[in-house]
DNA sequence: ATATATACGATAAATTTTGTCGTATATATT
DNA sequence: AATATATACGACAAAATTTATCGTATATAT
């Protein structure tokens, strides 16, 4: 549990490379996948969304590939983690209110005070402070 | 992404509504499944486990069931996961290191900040702050 | 034209989580 | 002693989620 995905791992490793790499240039997606070991088309994929998101920006064609746009101290780790995979929540009953259990339930106050220092842990975390 | 399990939710439940029950009485598992809408079977199972991790303490027989015996004071969010879930880390790179890509892998340091942001988070929270 | 690279939906495989079943053991009550 | 209730626990099955693959389309440099 508290585990992150593959994608969102994939993703920040794409972004550090891409960070490193020389200023302006591009990295393709095969570039990538093949120095770290990663299945092309997911990474792919993931790059895609990236791209849709507005974070990096795609250029076809041969001797094509992807580069930083965003100024990535502009972007919390929750706001990334949420770019990729939606709401960043311990339990669903944070952003989803249709859980039939609701009135008996117990505990929803105290997870949404651990869900919300989460939040703000990943808020305070920028990408540029983890991928500098 | 970053869930907990249904497992630790229904420990949750259990450990608030055993705390709030009357002073030294026992509630058993049926009791707790059934104002809550849990599966009676799993609920039982968590139950057992938390029993072995010397949380709760068992009676059996009829009218027997669970009660608190540690001090949920000096028990964090951080420990009560783990005895439940094993290991926390946001990647299992964090405890498991036979990942063949750890020579290569760019994020590895970086990721290893999170987490123990994280672990710090969860080890200063206590499981009394939660279920009081 | 051709080769290379991104774009993206559909689908399949793998893994993890969640739940069920069956049987054994302990004990209060009758 | 018999019965009913409750915990103990391993084996197994179902469901959900994550991860990966496939096929086809589009763009563009050479």
């Amino acid at each position: 549990m508290l585990k992150i995905t593959r994608k969102v791992e994939y993703a920040l490793i794409a972004l550090r490379h891409m960070q490193h790499s020389h200023e302006g240039s591009l990295s393709s997606a095969k570039e990538i996948a093949t120095q770290y070991g990663i299945p092309k088309h997911i990474l792919a994929k993931t790059l895609q969304q990236m791209a849709r998101k507005k974070m990096i920006e795609a250029t076809k064609g041969p001797s094509g590939g992807y580069k930083i746009v965003a100024d990535l101290d502009q972007i919390s780790l929750k706001d990334f983690f949420e770019k990729l995979e939606g709401p960043l929540g311990l339990m669903d009953c944070y952003f989803n209110t249709d859980c039939v259990q609701m009135k008996s339930c117990n505990i929803l106050t105290p997870i949404q005070r651990i869900n919300q220092n989460m939040r703000d842990m990943f808020s305070k975390t920028t990408l540029q402070e983890i991928t500098q």
